[in-house]
DNA sequence: TAGATTGTTAATCGATTAACAATC
DNA sequence: TAGATTGTTAATCGATTAACAATC
């Protein structure tokens, strides 16, 4: 039994899951129905013991010498997630990259509802993008309030970034997921995640500059491995995994196969 | 003498990299000269001790009793970052977010230059994306070698990012950063940084369906102490700090004040 | 039963942090 | 000099990992 209460949840592991449940959902729409911890690991880039570690944090959901029962699982993740419940979402910012967002598929899979759009721009205000009228940010503060707003998403320029959060906590959001160039200091009641592209890049460019400083993965058996199994997987015909497809909408066909090939139950 | 062969430098460590020469760049830009590491944690939204252990893993750029000289600093940061060098980038699946990024600021400002766009629709290749033309994947190869394309943007949909990567790390490309809801694999060679929009959602999510799961922030204090800074910024008139700008070309205004005010030398 | 795999323990590894002597 | 702040040390914290008894 573990800890239930009170459950200090390993950052890590909370990030993990998603990547769990985006196996699970591939596998289960294969019709797998079991999966032990070594498999579900290779799946998602990590090793076995990290996988039942995380697991174990929320429960005993495996059976010794079977493994765990997809469905089960993916129900058990899906529950911890909060999946279940609708979170109305709303996008600041409406240049490229909120209208990229705002037309994604990466809401209706995991439970959000993109409820508002939100501009300063005189010529954005009131163009329809994703069926939603975009408003003027003036409103924004009131409709986070009417609407219950869970989750704020920030693609202003750096600029306008820390202004924007403060009007999305004064109307109660106590989520925000930042794609602006800038650190955002919140109250602490709300939670912040930054996604900085150009950051991304520059952590590329500084391994690329210092090959000593690259950290050995645990990935090169893990690819010699999955290498093996899909040159396999191909050789045998088309066992290919379409993995979870709560994909941005870029229309590059999804006929190729699939990064974490899995035996199937026959 | 911080040990400079071998540099082992963690992965934290290269992460906060990009999130200080931001910083730098603003103050520079300001004018400010000198910079302490209390001051630079803040505006970073770290504590002052990281800072300094981070910056030490590279040399000792700092002066007892005054702190950093901002343009140095900044100057070595970018050394260790290799913004210097030209990086020839690729993208790869030309959807709402592909487009966003290739037309988006990121690359100019960090040392980076978009030299190819890919897709695999007929009715995409061929179309004008930012200044260049959209090619057919079957090209990817071979423009990868010939232009020594360092680093691979992978914004095709989950089922095609293995097979985009497995062409990348053929193409003799060393880095990639994957957009696709997808787990990849690819040589030990081949440094990988994935970033996923609809996961990051979901762990606001579940730190919201588990408000006892929250991990205790520094920001915390940070927040109250930028706070009555800002305020005081406010007061005092017009001190605000437009952090860095490589920004996504977002059309809201710039106008309101920035996240890491900052006392400024008279 | 024999073989496989879990959940948990304990060891290891590595990052963060506080504290402070050295230094300007 | 007195005050401030660095770079580094050592303690702490927390995550990862290997190993294995328990279990199906």
């Amino acid at each position: 039994m573990p800890e239930r209460f009170g459950r200090r949840i390993p950052e890590p592991t909370v990030v993990r899951l998603p990547v769990y449940q985006r196996v699970l959902l591939g596998l289960s729409a294969e019709g797998v129905a079991t999966v032990s911890s070594a498999e579900l690991a290779e799946a998602a880039g990590v090793n076995a013991a990290k996988v039942r570690k995380d697991l174990s944090h929320f429960g005993t959901y495996g059976t010794p010498g079977t493994g765990y029962d997809v469905d089960y699982l993916l129900g058990q993740i899906q529950r911890e997630l909060g999946t279940d419940q609708e979170r109305p979402v709303v996008i600041v910012g409406l240049g490229h990259l909120g209208h990229a967002l705002a037309r994604s598929q990466g809401f209706a899979g995991g439970g959000f509802r993109l409820v508002g759009l939100f501009d300063i721009d005189a010529s954005t205000v009131g163009e329809e993008v994703a069926g939603q009228l975009v408003r003027h940010i003036c409103e924004l503060e009131e409709v986070c309030r009417r609407e219950g707003v869970a989750v704020g998403i920030i693609t202003t320029p750096a600029g306008a970034a820390q202004d924007v959060a403060d009007h999305l906590a004064t109307g109660g959001v106590s989520a925000i997921l930042n794609f602006a160039p800038a650190v955002i200091s919140v109250p602490p009641r709300v939670q912040v995640r930054h996604v900085d592209f150009s950051a991304e890049l520059q952590v590329l460019a500084f391994y690329q500059a210092h090959p000593e400083a690259v950290a050995t993965r645990d990935s090169a058996a893990a690819w010699r491995g999955s290498h093996a199994l899909r040159a396999h997987a191909v050789h045998q015909g088309s066992h290919d995994v379409h993995q979870g497809s709560v994909a941005f909408d870029a229309p590059v066909g999804a006929d190729s196969h699939g990064g974490a090939s899995h035996p199937v139950a026959p």
